[in-house]
RNA sequence: GGCCACGUAGCCAAGUGGCAAGGCAGAGGUCUGCAAAACCUCCAUCGCGGGUUCGAUUCCCGCCGUGGCCUCCA
């Protein structure tokens, strides 16, 4: 199988460290709010990921993060009245229900930043031991001066990261800083709810050491895969890295990194700042079926950007109505074509950094030879919904 | 400033080291009292310049242009 990596900007032959195992982190939600279209592209992603990792014989660990403690989540809990937990539990199960509808299976482990405190305290106190992270004022500092491959993923390193240009910057007092470059792994809060007892006063962790500290929790200090949007390439999983890297010693953090492209609107990017979201529920509601929807978001490949239109989902849900209709067919009689060629072009396309345009053609040409008769119908519909299973397609009659 | 894509007919767009899919629009035609619909036909030196090759739209290098991303985000 051969994957595209973020960090080494080619595509690899994919190799576990573990034979037979794969070990892949996906950076999840902050649950404040329910999710959009761009968050349903990056789960259905990495659903189609796994399901072609299982289809070629791999155990998949997969773990995906619930990001409970944030800014965010304490404002938007204090709007309504209700604490941070029955906030992530409401948000997190609408998530659960419209991921259901999609298809895509549930990771083995859901961690939360807030059952991870002790993990992640214990991951700052060794940055600091080993010298890669200092304490001022009850904040603490990841000093990215002693890691200078910081920047790997953005493509540049060094000085020149301060050249990037920003509309928002977080808050993070610069002027306790040793360097402008050096980002926050633990901070002085006061919030309820989001304040923890640590060696370096109430607080609570920054963004960037969560993810660390659950990878390396349910996974170890190694991945296979990272995955997530890429907008989280720099500065979410440059950070990441170092301080993996700093904490355990062991190198590299991930073999390799996966970054979906974004999910826009009218050519702008959906976010929510800008307010032109198009949730999974409200599509669901106006009778688009989740097959529609996995063809529509997986008939481009996972790394390009693209935008949404309600004409192309269309377009889609009559081509997944083509591949229920084949699945029923009866096909050719045995003597007819064999599928054994279709199924080589699927798995040739899935292993070329998992060509999901180029696969659904295949499947469509299947159904397109059932429903005419040219290929048998013994093996051909079964092949067709067997593959079709990979891309998280139901065309088994209920 | 950097990183990553992309640049195929008026528009959208697939694709390939060897005569360039398809759709929309447009032109002509069949049919029709006129029109619509349907059907038939027509419509591309694949951004520019080099290189590799018997041959490049396809591979490599450079340039130009467009877009996305870049210490909020998936």
């Amino acid at each position: 199988m051969h994957l595209y990596n973020s960090l080494t900007r080619e595509v690899e032959r994919f190799q576990p460290l573990a034979d037979g195992v794969v070990r892949m982190y996906v950076c999840g939600i902050t649950p404040y709010d329910v999710g959009h279209l761009g968050h349903a592209l990056v789960y259905v992603a990495f659903d189609t990921l796994r399901r072609w990792f299982e289809f070629n014989g791999y155990e998949v660990h997969h773990v995906q993060n619930i990001t409970d403690v944030d800014d965010d989540m304490v404002r938007v809990s204090r709007e309504r009245a209700c604490s941070i937990a029955e906030l992530t539990d409401l948000n997190h199960a609408i998530y659960l229900r419209e991921m259901d509808a999609l298809n895509v299976l549930r990771p083995d482990a859901f961690p939360r930043v807030s059952e991870t405190i002790p993990g992640i305290i214990e991951t700052v106190s060794r940055l600091i031991e080993r010298g890669f992270a200092y304490e001022v004022d009850g904040y603490v500092f990841f000093d990215v001066t002693r890691t200078p491959e910081f920047g790997a993923l953005a493509g540049v390193t060094g000085e020149a990261l301060l050249s990037f240009k920003s509309d928002s910057m977080p808050a993070e007092p610069v002027e306790l800083k040793r360097h402008p470059l050096d980002f926050l792994v633990w901070q002085p809060c006061d919030w309820e709810g989001a304040t923890f007892e640590s060696p370096w006063g109430p607080g609570r962790p920054g963004w960037h050491i969560e993810c660390s500290a659950m990878a390396q929790k349910h996974l170890g200090p190694q991945l296979d895969i990272h995955g997530g949007g890429k907008d989280l390439r720099y500065p979410h999983h440059d950070s990441e890295i170092v301080q993996s890297e700093a904490y355990s010693g062991q190198r590299p953090y991930t073999g390799t990194w996966m970054h979906n492209g974004t999910m826009g609107l009218d050519g702008h990017k959906m976010s929510k700042s800008l307010g032109n979201l198009v949730k999974v529920s409200q599509l669901l509601e106006e009778g688009f079926t989740s097959n529609g929807l996995r063809l529509a978001l997986l008939a481009r490949h996972y790394r390009d950007d693209r935008d949404f239109s309600r004409d192309d989902l269309r377009t889609w849900e009559e081509h997944a109505r083509t591949l229920e209709r084949a699945a029923r067919a009866p096909g050719g009689p045995p003597d007819r074509l064999r599928v054994q060629p279709y199924r080589n072009a699927f798995h040739d396309a899935m292993d070329a950094d998992l060509d999901t345009p180029k696969a659904i053609g295949v499947l469509l040409q299947i159904a397109e030879g059932l429903e005419a008769g040219r290929i048998a119908g013994d093996t051909g519909v079964s092949t067709l919904v067997e593959l079709a299973d990979v891309l998280g397609l139901r065309l088994r009659l209920e």
